[in-house]
DNA sequence: TTGTAAGCGTTATCAA
DNA sequence: TTGATAACGCTTACAA
């Protein structure tokens, strides 16, 4: 019962050798398809899975995705917009018969680089949720032979997938402009380091006054958070150039807005209105509900998930580009139309 | 330099046989100190690290470990409480050495059992984050030769780490009974397929005598989350019982309640106060600030990745046992001392 | 179209 | 204490 299937075993029941049991698997060579119906039965009646380390051995394929989830950027799987994304793209890959693995920067006892890592476990690819576009080590990594995705970081020479970021900011201003009817707008952000923020900032500054906005504020924080949200709005409500809309580069930014917004003993919406970026579980919850920019987290893990595997599977040195992901504005109640 | 070191490269470097690499590597066997650090060394300096898939095929180790993360209780990894359990596991386990890997019901095209699963992938053990304990497949896993440990569910013959629940619940009584000084009080709680919301409704329902308190009401619902509570906590209401503070089995729950009673226009800690448990990231941002039990997640996931791993490496049939965290009150906003 | 056999990088058993 | 050698289960030339 313990008895290990191997396509050793699986030839001598079929009375054939273990290298066409192999092709057959692997879909190589030729093979009357007669044989290989009869094989691909008895596999399936008997439930032979091929060893994967034994494979791994031979192959140099190891069927393993190493994710990178930048640990000086303090995100953890409790992060639940990214960890969002990768759930998505990790239900894609699994499908395709991909495990992930994630990448730290040691291995046993040794510290090591990313590079280093990856040739020594020998994924097949990487996936970097978010990643600083500054990091050397990870420059060492895109640029290598690895196939790499981000969904987050923009540099040359990687494929990303990544929101429609100038679409959403875009998307919020117009609605400012066309339906608030609002003239004093801030903006709080996290740090340029992240690709993300760094385009909605940018598409907010090159574009507020096409839309016959002031722009009040514009905060950069070196934080993601909550916290970096609140301390943020607190320093902004107290320079008192009292904007009627602020606009916050993450929806964990913009809860933290909206709590200082209350200490301050303001109230949205009806003495400043807020709108967030990402919609997470979360900012339906909130009191009151919070109006935000809409990312499609499931296409964003699934297309990633599905341009690396093309590109491991397809090893022709493909086409990386920057491909969009269309976003959404959700109105809830942190706004108020005129 | 893409050259692969193996132990035939660093035996041939040093002149020694690659069995002899081998069993410095693993500790194993009779080697002469002297040459035991010549190799230690060396393998440190050229950054040398074992292929897993070669000793994997061989040595019947994995360094793996399944992770179920039941999928009918739909609970992904957006989960904030378990998937900072599993992060703080993760961590541990990765610091020894061992990788996880999802348990998903099918490999390849193929469904399958949560055990045949494990056999095929040859896993070390198995880390249960949640499980239903009536699932037949997860018994016959659990049951079976491969070492598992969970943090939720309690079934015979499973190792399982778990927080104190009834001193939470007590904490709670004990709060209200002599801090409160409050009389009515009424549950929220999830399903009692969950070990832990067993534990806490079953306290609750037990000792609230002993504490001179009036259960008002005692509402066990289908779920785990916000709409949960808030949908329960208007049920609640509209039975106007008029308990004086409602304790929640979950802080997601708790703060769906919290939300409810804001719709029906009561004032928390005023007219009801809540006490919610877990203590997520989120508690403490919410408006108010949610008094609540607070699990130590870093003990649980670690205490767990700990005993799995000591029972994976001394294959001693080890004694399963049910290992209690404690827990502590966290006093915010949500009630009101008297 | 099918079979044979040489690795892949380990571990473990014996022999030296 | 150290060295040689046979597996482990697969892939892939190459031979039949």
């Amino acid at each position: 019962m313990d008895k290990r299937i191997t396509i050793y075993t699986i030839a001598e029941d079929l009375g054939l050798a273990p290298g066409t049991i192999s092709k057959i698997i692997n879909n190589k060579g030729n093979v009357s398809t007669e044989t290989r119906e009869a094989v691909l039965d008895y596999i399936k009646r008997i439930g032979y899975v091929p060893s994967s380390s034994a494979r791994m051995l031979k192959s140099k394929r190891t069927y393993t995705i190493g994710v990178i989830f930048s640990e000086d950027m303090k995100i953890g799987l409790e992060q639940a917009f990214f960890s969002s994304i990768l759930q998505n793209f990790k239900n894609y890959a699994e499908n395709k018969g991909y495990e992930l693995s994630f990448i730290v920067r040691k291995l046993g006892k040794n510290k090591m680089s990313y590079y280093e890592w990856c040739l020594n476990k020998r994924v097949d690819g990487v996936y970097i949720v978010v990643g600083d576009y500054q990091d050397k080590e990870l420059l060492e990594l895109v640029n290598s032979k690895i196939p790499c995705v981000s969904t987050d970081m923009i540099v040359d020479n990687l494929h990303t997938v990544i929101s429609d970021n100038a679409q959403g900011i875009k998307l919020a201003l117009e609605y400012i402009k066309n339906e608030l009817k609002l003239k004093k707008v801030a903006m709080i952000s996290g740090p340029t380091r992240s690709k993300a923020f760094k385009e909605r900032i940018d598409y907010f500054n090159n574009n507020y006054k096409k839309y016959e906005l002031e722009k009040t504020d514009l905060i950069i924080a070196d934080g993601f958070g909550f916290t970096t949200g609140y301390n943020s709005a607190i320093e902004l409500l107290d320079k008192n150039n009292n904007p009627e809309v602020i606009i916050a580069s993450s929806d964990d930014i913009a809860l933290g807005i909206l709590k200082a917004i209350f200490d301050r003993g303001f109230n949205v919406p009806d003495d400043i209105q807020v709108i967030g970026f990402d919609d997470i579980a979360f900012a339906k919850h909130f009191t009151p509900p919070l109006t935000t920019i809409r990312q499609d987290r499931k296409k964003l893990g699934e297309r990633a998930a599905k341009d690396l595997i093309s590109h491991i599977e397809n090893d022709i040195f493909h086409s990386k580009e920057i491909v969009t992901i269309p976003v959404e504005l959700i109105e809830r109640k942190t706004t108020k139309k005129k």
